[in-house]
DNA sequence: CATATACATTGATGCTTGTCAATGTGTTTG
DNA sequence: CAAACACATTGACAAGCATCAATGTATATG
């Protein structure tokens, strides 16, 4: 079983339209965080602190190489996400189904 | 392309331990308001909070019989979150990539 | 070394959210 | 019809969150 804390987190950080939006951004690949923040209508610490909510709960990667700070998405952290809702879309079998009709 | 602002809505109604744990009670089938209150400690009007979060978000459907509220997983909304990781995930062609160094 | 650049951190502010007690609504049952 | 049951709604409150201006830090450059 996954731990419900730790996905809670991952999807708290999917759930602001701005941070889909940098995720959108990351899709061609690495970019560093001028560059998202020239396609974005906030200010630069705003981008700062949504960047360290995807790299907290992993769903961004960060590389650090002089002044800049480039960004990509991290498969492993997506991929957790993926196989958390897959489980949860296989049904369990029938007989699991502690189902009774209610009082 | 999809449209974010659902999304975001959708990885927020995810983004609550106490959700997660709803969709886990929900994995075995439909089950009835009082007995997924049973099964955990939040007050009732807290639970029709979250059920109703749930809905909107159309993670979950709903069915009423008579005094009963049936709650079920939504394969559909659930596939939508899929698609969109899906789709975040499929890199798009190296062409495509507008990458140009910093300045 | 002084200045500029890229990014992070801090502190303040208003909005959103999770929670509960109290109450309301609709349905079943005696 | 009255009481009981299942669930929703309302209102209040504290905690959390997104945002920005101001400031700090580290790196590059003249």
């Amino acid at each position: 079983m996954m731990d419900n804390k730790r996905m809670a987190s991952m999807f708290k950080a999917l759930g602001d339209e701005n941070r889909l939006h940098i995720l959108q951004l990351l899709r061609n690949g690495e970019k560093c965080a001028c560059r998202i923040l020239d396609e974005m209508q906030i200010t630069q610490p705003t981008l700062s602190h949504h960047m360290k909510i995807l790299c907290d709960s992993e769903i961004v990667v960060g590389r650090k190489e002089g002044k800049w700070m480039h960004y990509s998405l991290s498969e492993d952290g997506l991929e957790s996400v993926l196989n958390y809702l897959d489980e949860l879309m296989k049904n369990t079998k029938p007989e699991d189904n502690d189902y009774e009709s209610c009082r």
